[in-house]
DNA sequence: TATGAATGAGTCTTCATTCAT
DNA sequence: GATGAATGAAGACTCATTCAT
């Protein structure tokens, strides 16, 4: 290893430890609330280091909310994975159940969501999770039923960030029932 | 009609054209993007009109919320008188459709999510909405129907704001279909 | 009484009423912190009374002060009374260590030296104790020890302002007592 | 010297010439009198840099009357030095005069006591004057003496402030042997 | 390349004073 | 004369970004 990789090495590893304290302060305080002196503090290296390594303040935004866009595909695998066992409705409520108790991965969708509201570029951050769930669903029930049961657990993470507890997983387990059993019905 | 209520008359003009412009800059901005100076702008008033009838920018953006929640009380009383008249589903994702077309509404539906994000002391006017629908449908359908597809409205309008697009209307019919019936039945 | 009287009367309680409210602020606050606005809220007046009766906001703190100062002039009227009686360094110790437990007064004092500071005109009212307080013990001792008293008496002021409690009555005795005889000898 | 010293040498020096400018303003104009934007046109910087090293304007207040403190801690320690060589009453007298004629010196004394009326956490650095002048007394006189030496020296300050000249040097001679006499006797 | 001081644009907010009613 | 809404000047403060070192 010479010298020169060494520094990328070293190089890397301080931006990518930005990106995450980046990450951490959008769980934390919001997506609109970032300072590159909070992002430094948090991830103790110089100020400069916020500035030298991203363009602006909104790359380095877009830069941590990708990551942990990347987070939020790792569970949809863990559900793929569970639903290739078992895609009863009650196992799907459940997944959903502890997808939304999980605060940081709802507040880093809510992120995605209000971050995209103000910038559309990073809109694609935002329906990865749907399109993805769309996706695992869809080898469980039919394409509608899919979207059905994507559009409702969107539903279910206003739900429940307004009301500061998950969406009942009883009812989820009720309703899937109903929209998946239509759903192979109807199409 | 005395002096003193002509004056009232035209402060009070006043003040309701300050926060009918916060009203419109948060439909067109976002919630996060206020300034006294656009407000004042936009309301052409002076910048110090902005700050004299409301004791800070948040009490000010509060106040153009809440009028925006009082606009969309409206509607949810037209969605009553229609469904008193027809409560088919196809009705009922008709009238969803034409308030998911409505591009004010719904942005006006996100800012109460994104604003009581920040402040939770804004959540009320976030859930009154959802509040609202429920007991609107649960004079058709049973509670858990009712809240079913208020929860799946609130997924509507995400994908509609995240797709540019009013999610399809024949789905949702098919969909509430189902949820109403499913309701009729656990109940 | 004709009506023209029965107004100025009143008008003349008014103004009487925003000055004393500009006062109490000035003994509660400081005299560097006042506003109108506060002022008519103390004074239970509307905010236009305080600039109608005043040509400005500095004609109206000079005014609370000679308010305030015309107090002070009661004490010391007291004051010359009680030595008539009895002018003993005792007695005297006695009546200075009165004053400065008086929360008011003090503050009143403080006020004109701090205003006096900033505006030269004030001055005549900040030196309005001392050279009262003078003349007082002018009757009692030679001019020389009257005013090292008096001087004496406002570092005292200044010491119990800084320490949150009166200078010492028992030490304030021991000084008169030299100050007075050594006055005596010296003049 | 590094790079890094160098920096830290030319900030320092920045931030002393705020101090600096900031301590000559409080002399000028008062200590309730300072605005960035003077202080920032006094010490010839952009008015950023008066915000960049002090966390408000009171911090810089503060930091300001300390460097004034500091200041007359100087004077404190002629006078020990003075005094140990001729500490009679006229020697005093002479010391405390010439002190009295210092512009700035009597002007700062004078805003850390207008200061601590504001915001009590300043009250040390008025304290601070008052009880160097105790320490260095006593080390001629008793401490009863030294106290009233000082109260009276505080009330001289006043006396010189109100009047626009020194308290006459020759009264203080007389009134400094009285206190000091009376002191030795009493202790 | 790394650093953090420097800058200045822009923010909210306060309030004396004016003046229409 | 009485009122309080209106105005705008001014203040404190924040922070993304630049750039000298």
């Amino acid at each position: 290893m010479t010298n020169i990789t060494k520094f990328e090495k070293k190089s890397a590893a301080r931006k990518h430890s930005i990106i995450k304290a980046t990450a951490d302060l959008i769980i934390e305080n919001g997506v609109n609330n970032l300072t590159h002196r909070e992002i430094a503090a948090k991830a103790k290296v110089p100020l400069g280091s916020t500035t030298q390594h991203f363009s602006s303040l909104d790359d380095l935004k877009a830069q941590a909310l990708t990551y942990l866009a990347d987070m939020l595909d790792d569970i949809l695998q863990e559900i793929d994975v569970e639903l290739a066992r078992n895609s009863s409705p009650a196992k799907l409520a459940q997944l959903l159940y502890e997808y939304l108790q999980d605060t940081v991965r709802i507040h880093a969708d809510v992120a995605f969501f209000v971050a995209s509201t103000d910038d559309p570029s990073l809109r694609p951050l935002a329906t990865r999770w749907f399109d993805g769930l769309v996706a695992v669903l869809s080898k469980h029930t039919d394409k509608e039923a899919a979207q059905a049961i994507a559009v409702f657990s969107d539903g279910a993470l206003v739900y429940t960030i307004l009301h500061n507890e998950p969406f009942s997983e009883a009812m989820m387990t009720n309703i899937f029932a109903n929209l998946m059993k239509s759903g192979g019905k109807e199409s």
